[in-house]
DNA sequence: AAAAAAAGATGAACTATCTTATGAAATATA
DNA sequence: TATATTTCATAAGATAGTTCATCTTTTTTT
């Protein structure tokens, strides 16, 4: 069996569960293996599940009309994905959410969450708390879209998440944050020839 | 006394309460009136309440350091308003919440409203479903940010929102929608030409 | 109702960012 | 390990959107 423990960590960051509802959280998630580029939710599907990552990466992307994509989240070790406007409403997805490397994922499906939030107090408040903190976390982003020039909005993601930087295509940087793969390239440039 | 019905039927809209939490969640909250121009939220303050509105229109906005400013939201009746990172983790705002019409709203604080979360699993399940919802919305908001030009958020966001298009100062709808006030004016110029 | 202040319109000059194109480097695949 | 594919770098030309400055209209205040 893969070592859950962060996951636990994660979990217990948030709130002190009973060893009980504990119990329960974990043995509603599956574990499960996804390879590199396989998709894990498609546009025209619904989201059956929301995962939290346990080793590798995801990104959540949209295509326009014109064919270009734009990423709408990254995800790491530790961190959870979907397409929450699917996930939530159970309604179907725009957005693909794909394995940037080979990955190993807790999964659980949307009836499972339901039922886990409706059998406990505190589990309710666990997905209460972390709905909280990916508003405020969206709305960050919002407030640095609107007030930062790209330079800007590159320099502070790179300091924020220097892990995730690392380990994603450049290309889909750009297109997060919401620029040319070219643009960056110049952006990254010029900064080395600043120094 | 005012009317509060349409506080009872929003939330009445996200899930059904029993007579008690209702009327718990009811007497959590305070009434306020608060007219035109005056600030409800203010930059390094911590955002002590969230706001219901009952009547009126608010906006949230940030000021660059250029002193240009950015809404960040908009709120009529019916909506809720806050600086969401500042009344969840109870730090200091970095927004603006004024009032743009008198209005009135209902006001509840940070401490009454985890009370009453820790009160009751229903209550608790209200609170989570505002909070998906608000992520769902923002995300939304990014999306159309990536993937659409200026004119399209315009034309998405009038479609969108029409009772609260004509509320507004356009200046206001322009920082949202990340154009400056120019622009907007001469794309509702050009549109207008079209017809 | 007059005066002052704020909001909106307009246009010309400017610029941050995009588009297109091409070659080099890195990574994946046979 | 060779070949194909993907990613990254670079640069010139194009454009969506900004800036600045002025004028008109609307709203607020006296």
């Amino acid at each position: 069996m893969e070592n859950i423990d962060p996951f636990i960590e994660n979990v217990s960051g948030k709130i002190k569960l009973s060893p009980e509802n504990l119990g329960n959280l974990v043995a509603a998630f599956k574990l499960i293996k996804v390879s590199k580029k396989q998709f894990v939710i498609q546009p025209g599907f619904i989201a059956k599940y929301r995962f939290y990552i346990l080793k590798g990466a995801f990104r959540a992307y949209v295509i326009d009309e014109k064919g270009n994509d734009h990423t709408i989240q990254f995800a790491i070790e530790d961190w959870w994905i979907s397409d929450y406007n699917s996930y939530i409403y159970q309604s179907p997805a725009t957005q693909f959410v794909v394995a940037l490397e080979d990955s190993l994922v807790l999964q659980i499906d949307h009836d499972t969450e339901q039922q886990l939030k409706a059998s406990s107090h505190e589990l309710e408040t666990l997905f209460r708390i972390m709905a909280e903190k990916s508003t405020a976390f969206y709305a960050r982003r919002i407030i640095a879209n609107l007030t930062q020039n790209a330079e800007q909005r590159y320099t502070e993601f790179v300091e924020k998440f220097p892990k995730v930087t690392q380990r994603l295509p450049q290309y889909a940087l750009a297109s997060y944050l919401n620029m040319t793969r070219e643009f960056l390239s110049k952006i990254r440039n010029d900064k080395v020839r600043k120094k």
